[in-house]
DNA sequence: TATTAGCTGCGACAATTGTCGCAAATTTTG
DNA sequence: CAAAATTTGCGACAATTGTCGCAGCTAATA
């Protein structure tokens, strides 16, 4: 399994933020970035469902989504994954750098330097394993 | 012009090792890595070659290729570009975090904190200026 | 020089992603 | 309730990427 695209990222940043939201909900959020049609939007939650990163759900009548992927997991594995392909980094990682993220605070920054370690420690153990393992 | 695959991004660290390099040569650094078949190598280089990422000449008698993309600024591109689409972070980026690269030595990590500054100082000035001109 | 081994150019095919459009079902409203 | 506005499920199409295969040309060699 793959990580999520670029605006499969947005579609779940938003709902890391707020939770559950209905197709429309999330297609006035993305518009004005990504400059979708409203069938874009829901064509792209349709493949991440199929993904298995968000679920469908019936609420008030309504389609709605909620993530599947847990934030800070999901991020953890982005990094780990930029270091690795893009510097070839494979020891354990500094978080100093995310220190200025809007994303995340200073606890959930806590939690990256742990799930960063286990990533460094996995791969260090099994890299094949480890490497293939999100491909 | 979009960023190189993690293929092409392959490619592009051996050719900054050492240029230029044959098909051949590319090839057989890369297939243990990428299990990959000759062709598949070549068609990369080719298409590294229509985007403009490579260039093809001939020495001895041979095609071999060069990188067109310069290294750091290439991989600042990278850098930017994850932490503000991840992480969202437009601030300027520490660059602690690349120390353990063996891609890069010191005073190329020196280039890249310039190059990061740069580049965040270019997109806070300028922020989606094609997407939203009307605001 | 006739073979042969390797290189080149290109075409091909499947999977993924970006991006709709449409017709049917459902909900909202006059 | 009937008409209008939304929502949904799906099909579609183009561009990109991963990954060859083939037929022809070239260079090395017996």
């Amino acid at each position: 399994m793959h990580q999520p695209t670029a605006p499969e990222l947005e579609i779940l940043k938003l709902l890391w933020l707020k939770q559950p939201l209905t197709a429309r909900e999330l297609h006035d959020e993305l518009a004005p970035v990504l400059g979708w049609g409203y069938s874009s939007t829901r064509k792209t939650l349709e493949r991440m469902g199929a993904k298995g990163f968000i679920a469908c759900s019936i609420h008030c009548n309504k389609n709605t989504y909620t993530a599947l992927l847990d934030k800070m997991p999901t991020l953890a594995a982005y990094v780990q994954d930029f270091a690795n392909r893009v510097f070839e980094i494979n020891g354990p990682l500094p978080v100093a750098m995310f220190a200025n993220s809007k994303l995340v605070n200073a606890s959930e920054i806590a939690d990256l330097e742990l799930l960063l370690q286990k990533l460094a420690q996995e791969s260090a153990a099994d890299p094949q394993a480890a490497a293939s393992k999100d491909n």
